[in-house]
DNA sequence: TATACTTGTAAGTGATTACTCACTTTTTAT
DNA sequence: ATAAAAAGTGAGTAATCACTTACAAGTATA
């Protein structure tokens, strides 16, 4: 994971990946197949941890409180997931194929939330809102911006206080 | 560009380059030097391009209307520039070095509107624009929604009707 | 027209790539 | 304790990589 995030897929070597783990090369294979199974492992077991802050939000059924807890997750990424987001943004980027079912069940919560709000037009609400985690997940995972009061500026605009 | 776009600057090969272009692998060393001055070539034609609309937001003095065509700038993305784009955006992710100039000159110029307009943390303001900038260009590039009225919708939630 | 320079090619180069295979060591189950 | 299975190794493999080089064709200027 630390090395694809940080040298991309293509440009990390299956050599340098048995070095930096301390293990042969034969053993990549023996695990995982080829190079793309490695990738697809790292990238079902990041999901999986993703996945329960996904639930956190779904899970909520006030409306008001499940958006804006949606809000908060990029503020809230572990350090130490750092790595596997860089990656899954870097992919997104590359890769149309790797867009997991978690977020299509979380986009389609945030639908729901403004359903219920009675929000003129739910789905471009929804679609604001990912405008927002993307655009905050970039700025954190990237350059790291102080991100203290912006998490309360970005609620306030959107009345979510 | 459209291969380093689709495939990424490590995933694709001088030789499918040469291909696509329709001439010899050999000449693309005699015109960039190596397939990094080739990038380079790339992302300056496409800067050059960029910097047009950057400095259409810069010029503007009235603040209120420098932060409302800052944030409609990826509304007004040429689809023939798709490529281009997709090409920055993943490079972001790969390579730190590249964050040219245009940029920084034009998250300036955001700091100082939102100063002149006597908010309490410009520098965050500029922060919660590039957010936007960035989530508005991820969507329309990646998944191609319906930019309709999510332009308005923003502009609205900010107060720059 | 002769000369110099640019544009272009094709066949290489050594290095590196993902991956295999024959084999050994360690772990597990009976 | 023993056999089977799993984990691990290291030296290969053909293919591909970015890049070079010797040379040919085209083009501008004297």
């Amino acid at each position: 994971m630390k090395l694809f995030a940080s040298l991309g897929f293509d440009g990390t070597s299956t050599k340098a990946i048995a070095k930096e783990a301390g293990v042969s090369e034969g053993l990549i294979f023996k695990h995982f197949k080829n190079k793309e199974g490695l990738l697809e492992a790292i990238i079902n077991y990041g999901m999986e941890k993703a996945s329960v802050y996904f639930s956190e939000v779904i899970l909520i059924s006030e409306p008001k409180k499940r958006i804006k807890k949606a809000i908060s997750l990029p503020f809230t990424i572990d350090p130490n997931d750092n790595q596997f987001w860089k990656l899954m943004y870097a992919l997104k980027w590359q890769r149309a194929e790797y867009q997991p079912s978690p977020f299509v069940l979380f986009r389609a919560s945030l639908v729901d939330a403004f359903e219920q709000l009675g929000y003129d037009n739910p789905e471009m609400e929804a679609t604001l809102i990912e405008v927002i985690i993307d655009g905050v997940a970039t700025q954190i995972l990237l350059k790291n911006i102080d991100a203290g009061t912006l998490l309360e500026t970005i609620l306030n605009k959107h009345s979510l206080t």
